[in-house]
DNA sequence: AGATATTCCATG
DNA sequence: GGAACATGGAATATCT
């Protein structure tokens, strides 16, 4: 440990103690310190118990004196080391995830020399999968989750040597700061995810089971389908005619349909949605209750909230194009009609917040674009279009720019998306160009570094083959189409992904925000863990939305931090353009409906 | 029987 | 013959 005059440490990273790396399980682990200075010297070692760690870290967080600040903490891969510390109360400013690092530099553009990292595979490997909150008192006995997914090496002299090969290639990149600040935001993401699984979302049981005996009936015994589900199903087979049909059975529905008259090729709901027969309102209606049903009814309550919290777990960076993936409950997909299920703690109140059309906002900022920053400057950005005469309505303006976004070509949007060539060149010109080069089979790369993957062995075989003297036009079609697909690929990925990391820097800036605000007197939120029942703090972030978890007395100045944070996101990432990223806030009632 | 693919639908 | 991006998850269908 440094003594009192010795400099304060630009990074420290944890790892395990090298003598064991190796060794069988056994009790009282011990973790090595590795203190390194601005260049990456090391100015400082000591080796501890695991169980010392938190006590550790907690004192170079909080105890640094008055003009120290905390190091960045550099760490295998957060959820190996960060849940630990939480359960302890310890919460962290910053850190840099090497697998999370790793993931972006070994691949990205900007990065000159890109051999050490790629040579150094065993950081190419997965998130550990967490293991459940409560029994993650230990490092290194738990044996990991489900299956036998590679994990980073967890070991000090492994961390180390891949700390100075990441440094070394952020330091050979064209442009080092963009990269700096996209691993820091990475990692800070690293940290949001597994604060806000510590922290749960709240959620009241009682109002989700109101909602499904209002929507779906009582609650049936098992195995059985609820009242107004058979109801429906019922009506359905009365006006079919078919007193049997199973509705859940795609194979056997769509013959039944057709029996009766319903000339249909599928049983998806926006096909049937065009027929008039009066089987169809109570299958629609049907299909949504099922859907319900299954995908978050009373087995969904049973299994995933405990205690009045929903714990999915994030995986930050698990979608190639930066955006979050997530596992557990569908945590991306919790149907709005149960927003009202999300319920803050007594004394305390639910914050959410979402960014109006943050992609096109992002595209028009690293675009460049001034007609389409303005646009949107102020005001909806849909709504924009329309007053500058651009499009006829905003449904329009909607389609017109997904549109473009996505590469439609066909119908509306396809009739659409040129005016927008017109209005908008600059922005147009940047996701044609993404879509050109991925149709080529190249790669492109985010506002900050994230460089897009390289289209796969099958999708190369087919271009070769279509390139063949002996070429069918089956094989040249095939060709074109995947070159299409890739195209509309990697013009969505620099969107999304600069989309994606403007979502991080304000996720990142948040935090430290929220962490600021004072703790409660009284009596805390119990449900949500040591390092946050006592303050506000993120309980949900979905691609552009957050919500916040906060003390009723600290609900304005959480709010004013989201807000603070988004212009702060915006300056970091696109200082100087003319785009503004507003937000629509929500104290305490339901979130507006999108 | 168990693994894998398909269909459908929820989210941004 | 295709068609507008990125996901997760349940249920059913199909393959081995």
């Amino acid at each position: 440990m440094p003594s009192e005059s010795a400099p304060t440490p630009a990074w420290t990273v944890l790892g395990r103690a090298d003598s064991e790396a190796d060794a069988p399980v056994v009790r009282d682990h011990r973790v090595t310190v590795v203190d390194l200075g601005p260049d990456g010297e090391e100015i400082g070692r000591t080796t501890l118990a695991e169980a010392a760690l938190p006590d550790l870290v907690r004192d170079r967080e909080g105890g640094a004196g008055p003009g120290a600040s905390p190091p960045r903490w550099v760490v295998s891969d957060t959820p190996k080391w960060y849940p630990v510390l939480l359960a302890s109360g310890v919460r962290i400013d910053r850190a840099h995830d090497l697998r999370l690092a790793h993931a972006i530099l070994a691949r990205s553009s900007l990065v000159t020399d890109r051999s050490a990292l790629t040579a150094a595979d065993e950081w190419d490997a997965g998130p550990v999968t967490a293991p459940a909150v409560g029994q993650a008192e230990t490092l290194f006995d738990v044996a990991g989750g489900r299956g036998h997914v590679k994990e980073v090496p967890h070991g000090i002299a492994a961390a180390l040597a891949e700390f100075a090969r990441q440094q070394a290639a952020v330091g050979t990149a064209s442009d080092p700061g963009r990269l700096r600040l996209l691993l820091a935001a990475e990692s800070a993401g690293g940290l949001v995810a597994a604060e806000m699984h510590a922290a749960g979302v709240p959620w009241d049981v009682a109002e989700h089971e109101r909602i499904l005996a209002d929507l779906l009936g009582p609650r049936p015994a098992a195995g059985a389908k609820p009242a107004k589900m058979l109801a429906a199903a019922e009506e359905v087979r009365t006006a079919l005619d078919d007193p049997n049909v199973s509705l859940d059975s795609p194979t056997r529905l769509l013959p039944a349909l057709r029996n009766a008259g319903i000339n249909v090729s599928s049983t998806s709901k926006w096909e049937l949605a065009e027929s008039t027969h009066p089987a169809i309102e109570p299958l629609l209606r049907y299909k949504k209750m099922a859907r319900l049903l299954s995908a978050n009814g009373w087995h969904w309550l049973a299994e995933w909230v405990a205690e009045g919290r929903y714990r999915p777990v994030y995986v930050p960076g698990g979608v190639v194009t930066g955006r979050w993936a997530a596992s557990g409950g569908g945590a991306l997909q919790i149907p709005r009609q149960l927003r009202p299920a999300l319920r803050a703690d007594d004394g305390w109140t639910l914050i959410s917040a979402d960014v109006a059309q943050l992609e096109p906002r992002a595209l028009a900022a690293m675009s460049g674009d001034r007609a389409m920053a303005e646009a949107g400057s102020g005001r909806d950005l849909y709504s924009g279009l329309v007053d500058e005469g651009i499009v006829a309505t905003r449904q329009e303006a909607k389609i017109a720019v997904l549109g473009a976004m996505y590469g439609s070509t066909t119908g509306e949007a396809g009739r659409l998306v040129p005016r927008l060539r017109q209005s908008f060149p600059a922005a147009m010109r940047l996701v044609d160009t993404a879509a050109e080069e991925g149709r080529r089979g190249g790669v492109v790369t985010t506002w900050l570094g994230r460089t897009s993957p390289e289209p796969g062995e099958g999708w190369r075989r087919v271009q070769s083959r279509a390139d063949q003297i002996d070429a069918t036009p089956h094989d040249e079609n095939r060709a074109r189409r995947a070159a299409g697909d890739w195209g509309r690929f990697t013009r969505n990925f620099v969107v999304q992904g600069t989309a994606a990391e403007w979502a991080l820097a304000w996720l990142a800036d948040l935090r430290l925000r929220l962490a600021q605000l004072p703790e409660i007197e009284g009596s805390p939120a119990t449900a949500s863990g040591p390092a946050f029942s006592r303050r506000a703090h993120l309980v949900f972030f979905l691609h552009d939305e957050v919500i916040v978890h906060a003390p009723e007395a600290h609900a304005e100045a959480a709010a004013d931090a989201i807000r603070e944070a988004a212009a702060s996101a915006g300056r970091l990432l696109f200082s100087g353009a003319p785009v503004d990223f507003p937000l629509d806030l929500t104290i305490g009632e339901r979130a507006a409906a999108k």
